[in-house]
DNA sequence: TTAGTTTTGTACCGATAGGTATTAAATTAT
DNA sequence: ATAATTTAATACCTATCGGTACAAAACTAA
């Protein structure tokens, strides 16, 4: 029956532990890991070090749950564009999407996964890994997509789904830079309407004689 | 009548200056500018700090002279690209001649000037600004180079130059990542030839019925 | 009230960051 | 030879890095 929190004996944690994790992440989305200090992560989330180490473990556990709050949001890019039915949805959704919710100001721009593990050199080499599983994770769901429409008939018969999707992590990449370098909304924008009207004529049967 | 070195009196410098700022390119290249310690710098430079700093100001100054020497390599990308007279093998020029070139494992992956300036915090703001300065002139070389096309008839009516332009600066961001993150030559290149066929049958007059 | 437990804040740890003071060494000019 | 000048190497500077020891404080269980 204890299925909510435990730990009542002792001092009460005097801070929301979900805020300050969250707070984390975005430090971790603007500066990425290495670019982020333990001082600017304590006074950011309101606490001091050893509640910090105490809660969290150290500074690359607390950057995993971070990133695993990041990954498992609502409105997650992925979750929302893999709704569509048809695959030429999907692609618009991921990349206007990608496009909005990368300039999007009500948090860092760019994408937490892509921007934050930018700045690790080989001292940090377990973040490098974890996140780069995390990425090759999604190419896979990609890949996957893409693969099942070919299948449905959705694609031109020369289309190859794995480069297809490494075409669409790339622009995403780029994007990411673009947006935490300041590009706007109407700048992505634009590169993704170009991007998908480019990529649709050419792989989505029904479309190349649109224009 | 004093144009080469002048410099005779005191004692003689005991390390090749251009070979030094050619070691400290590749290092920043590899680590970025926030990832690269100055022990690392003077380890791979064969010098102490004293002389690195003597002969080269700082950090910051050291960082900007690399990029400089990186900017006037004579195989730059842009200089090749811009030598062919039809747009479209401009255009193939500069991303397949990127997926070329990023993972050219004579150097570090990626373009310098991309992947240097991605670890920076707001302790280097300088730094961030002045390759920010040269990727913006590089978008424009290219926006010109697309307007003057447009001009002389060989892109669609529709097409913006500045988009466009911007959509192959978000592809060689996305690709150069992708290099630092461990794709292969082979990866680019498809990623690069999907990407310019889409390019070409959209924009490029004479194109769209190829396929 | 007391014992046990957990969090809190201060103050500290060794390592490394970028940068420099200082002196010895190597050269040219007189 | 000697003075002037420049580079070289050692050793050091302050600041910050990630991380922790320790004791006071705040709570529950007995």
């Amino acid at each position: 029956m204890t299925i909510t929190k435990a730990a009542c004996v002792g001092r009460p944690r005097g801070f929301d532990i979900d805020f300050a994790l969250e707070q984390a992440l975005h430090v971790f989305w603007r500066n990425g890991y290495e670019g982020t200090s333990i001082s600017e992560l304590t006074e950011v989330m309101g606490i001091k070090k050893p509640s910090l180490y105490a809660a969290f473990g150290n500074k690359e556990q607390l950057f995993l749950k971070a990133i695993e709050l990041y990954e498992n949001r609502p409105d997650s890019l992925f979750n929302t564009a893999f709704k569509h039915e048809h695959i030429a949805d999907v692609i618009r959704a991921l990349l206007v999407g990608a496009a909005a919710q990368f300039t999007d100001c009500s948090h860092p721009q760019g994408c937490a996964l892509i921007n934050s593990a930018l700045s690790c050199n080989e001292a940090s080499e377990g973040i490098k890994e974890a996140v780069h599983l995390l990425q090759t994770k999604h190419q896979s769901e990609l890949i996957d997509q893409f693969a099942e429409a070919k299948q449905r008939g959705e694609l031109a018969d020369d289309c190859q789904p794995k480069v297809l999707a490494t075409l669409i992590v790339t622009l995403f990449k780029g994007m990411s830079i673009q947006a935490a370098d300041g590009a706007t909304h109407n700048d992505l924008r634009n590169v993704a309407e170009m991007a998908v009207t480019g990529i649709l004529a050419q792989h989505v049967k029904g479309y190349s004689g649109v224009k």
